[in-house]
DNA sequence: CTAGGGTTAG
């Protein structure tokens, strides 16, 4: 095909589209700025736009050749534009080896790197083309950016055959795509055959260990590149320090930055934001903020890596002053701040800022839903639920593996576990979260069966378990009191799936005798266990001793965990309790000092009741609901009714310093109490009433709402924390203390 | 060749 005849079918094409008004006016518009090809190119890519801007370029009497690069380069976006572009440029008649080199490069540094992989193909089709040894490194980047193992293996294969396997580009470029494919043993022996390894080389081998998840590797990598000739360059620098984030080695990053002064090292921008980074991520606020404020300008990922790094040690209102503080913002650093509220245990505040986002128009991708489905399980409502499920839904993350592994997590903390075993069932494929989320939302809600059965079927699924999973199951057994099912499990860990256990997972054993009575069998494995006994492991010893009148050794424990938390509700009502029994006013006073002292800080009760799509908050022996005066005579009716059954308030295990009788009032006016009586008044008939309390719930609480499940028949689902109680028929589900 | 955000337990 000639140059004129190619000029033609571009000004034919472009009649078709001048029929149309409307594009008539676009190239009115494209005329008026013909001496701007190269930016019209740049942001224009509709087709429609495409074909005026080719039958402009053959028209003018600039040169062709470059603005026919341009055409490509800017029509990469979508595959039926670049589809026209190519073909335009295969028909061209000049087949320059270094042209093509030259777009290759461009479309593999692109977002859209796939675009490389087809003009290859389509270049490889028409005969005219050749490849030489500077077409493979962009080939290689672009199937390294896409982890197309099968396309790099083919372009591996052809480098062979072609002789230019000596080339260090290329081995280079080989390196990296083995790297990104996974595959870093290969990458590895590619590296250590290479017979003149340069700063790129080295550089490329680290972070192809830190790609793949292997920090301490890439750290002791660096070390062998040390003990070489070679100088480490400010990129390597850049990795390392990355590296020493990623795992916390706070002590190697500042051995780092000693080097980078004492080598006279250029601290440049790069170099900077990594120490920045190094130092946000390994915890050191501090030495992070100190750089951080030096910065001249203070690039969107530095201040990303703050606001992270204060979120992860929940200094939320830091992190939230940096975010404030930027002028420009995206997706990336919003995502940061509203995990940062998720985890910091202020959901409402991430949902706030989600909303916030959205408003800007930001779109959400993968990683934000996760961060704002997770603040919703936080939340623990089902309306925030649904609607996060719905929004998920519609904006096409409903098929995401991870994003429904979030999913079943969130209903069943928000109490819906039909709901979460439906999203489990319906995903098409599962992974090792997926079982191991529905394990544990069983276990949560005290059904340990299906927790158990579950297990067993992942197992048979061909899933291997990992430490989690078997959190979630050992605390089922302990919760059902199946003792030797626990054993054997945990046995089962260790010798068959050869996972080591963690302090959790003894603390998970430790329980599962305290219920069962085995008080001996807990503390030997406590005595025994390679770990120093936490405050969880310390409170289940204790809570049993209670519960089976071992008092000496219910002192102990308590006395233990008060070292730990000197501020432990349940420590100084065992204690306290102890002391008044045995007459020890001296040590009662003692304790009431601590009551009062931590009065002050002391999170305040609260109970949230979510009915008919509405959630109502109470605190204890509030009056600001606007059906107050409802819900305490209620209050009073059910009190009466459930004394005729035997009921007498108890308040045993309540922390406050006064007088016995003031503690009889107060204890029929706990924030669940009034949710529950709201509830009774309001519920549609035969429909569940759903409880959240923020903290434990009390002893006395607890049996009230058990013998409100029988009087009233109606079935109540409570959670305190992360713990449901499904109370039906005077029962619960569940075997807790109290 | 370099830098930032994520899901299961506790």
């Amino acid at each position: 095909m000639t140059f004129s005849h190619h000029c033609k079918r571009g000004v034919n094409l472009l009649e078709i589209e001048h029929r149309s008004k409307f594009v008539g006016m676009a190239m009115d518009m494209a005329m008026a700025s013909m001496s701007h090809h190269h930016q019209l190119l740049t942001s224009h890519t509709t087709l429609s736009h495409l074909k005026q801007l080719h039958a402009q370029i053959l028209r003018s009497n600039s040169n062709p050749e470059s603005l026919l690069s341009k055409l490509v380069l800017s029509s990469s976006s979508s595959s039926s534009t670049l589809h026209y572009a190519l073909s335009v440029f295969s028909q061209f008649p000049n087949t320059d080896t270094h042209f093509s080199n030259q777009l290759l490069r461009h479309l593999s540094r692109s977002p859209t790197p796939h675009n490389t992989l087809f003009l290859y193909h389509n270049l490889r089709t028409t005969n005219a083309f050749t490849l030489d040894s500077f077409s493979f490194p962009p080939l290689l980047k672009a199937v390294s950016k896409l982890s197309a193992f099968n396309h790099g293996l083919e372009i591996h294969g052809l480098a062979s055959k072609l002789g230019f396997l000596s080339d260090p580009f290329i081995q280079t470029a080989l390196i990296a795509m083995y790297a990104s494919c996974r595959r870093i043993m290969d990458a590895r022996l590619l590296f250590d055959k290479m017979s003149h390894r340069d700063a790129v080389a080295w550089n490329t081998i680290i972070d192809g260990y830190c790609q793949n998840g292997h920090y301490d590797d890439a750290l002791r990598l660096f070390e062998d590149m040390k003990t070489s000739d070679m100088k480490p360059d400010s990129v390597i620098l850049c990795t390392v320090l990355s590296a020493c984030g990623h795992v916390g080695n706070l002590s190697y990053g500042r051995t780092i930055h000693e080097f980078v002064k004492d080598n006279g090292i250029a601290l440049n921008s790069h170099l900077q934001s990594a120490l920045i980074n190094m130092y946000a991520n390994c915890g050191a606020m501090e030495l992070a903020r100190e750089l951080y404020d030096g910065l001249l300008s203070k690039h969107l990922i530095v201040s990303t890596a703050m606001i992270s790094g204060y979120a992860k040690l929940g200094m939320v209102k830091d992190a939230r002053f940096i975010f404030d503080q930027m002028i420009e913002k995206d997706l990336v650093c919003w995502s940061a701040m509203i995990s940062g509220y998720a985890e910091s245990e202020q959901p409402h505040e991430a949902l706030k800022l989600f909303n916030e986002m959205l408003r800007h128009r930001i779109v959400p991708d993968q990683i934000t839903m996760l961060s704002v489905i997770s603040a919703c399980s936080h939340v623990g409502t089902l309306v925030n639920a649904k609607w996060i499920h719905t929004y998920a839904d519609e904006n096409g993350f409903g098929r995401a593996l991870s994003v429904n592994n979030a999913l079943i997590d969130m209903y069943a903390k928000c109490g819906n576990l039909g709901k979460a075993r439906k999203v489990f069932e319906n995903m098409p494929r599962k992974n090792v979260i997926s079982w191991s989320s529905m394990i544990n939302a069983f276990a949560m809600h005290g059904d340990a069966n299906s927790a158990i059965h579950l297990f067993h079927k992942m197992k048979e699924e061909n899933t291997e378990p990992n430490g989690i999973t078997f959190i979630g199951v050992l605390y089922a057994c302990g919760h059902a009191g199946l003792v030797e099912e626990g054993q054997k499990l945990f046995s089962s860990m260790i010798n068959e799936h050869g996972i080591s256990p963690t302090r959790e997972h003894y603390g998970c054993m430790v329980d599962l005798y305290c219920r069962a009575n085995l008080l001996r069998k807990a503390i030997e494995l406590i005595e025994t266990m390679p770990f120093a006994p936490n405050v969880i492991i310390w409170g289940s010893l204790m809570s049993a001793c209670q519960v089976h009148g071992e008092i000496e050794l219910g002192e102990f424990a308590a006395k233990q965990l008060l070292e730990l938390e000197p501020t432990h509700d349940g420590a100084l009502v065992v204690l306290s309790n102890i002391y008044a029994k045995e007459k020890r006013w001296n040590d009662v006073g003692l304790i009431r000092k601590s009551m009062k002292h931590k009065g002050i800080s002391k999170e305040k009760a609260c109970s949230r009741i979510e009915l008919n799509n509405k959630v109502h908050m109470f605190m204890m022996a509030d009056r600001y609901h606007k059906q107050s005066n409802e819900i305490y005579e209620k209050l009073n009716e059910v009190v009466s009714q459930l004394k005729l059954v035997g009921y007498k308030p108890s308040t045993s295990g309540i922390l406050i310093d006064l007088e016995e009788e003031d503690k009889k009032e107060l204890v029929l006016w706990h924030s669940e109490k009034l949710a529950l009586c709201y509830g009774l008044i309001s519920r549609r008939k035969e429909s569940c009433i759903h409880i959240v309390k923020n903290l434990r719930i009390c002893e006395d609480c607890h049996s009230f709402m058990k013998l409100v499940s029988k009087v009233y028949q109606v079935e109540i689902v409570v959670r305190d924390r992360t713990r449901f109680h499904h109370l039906s028929g005077g029962i619960c589900s569940c075997r807790d203390y109290w």
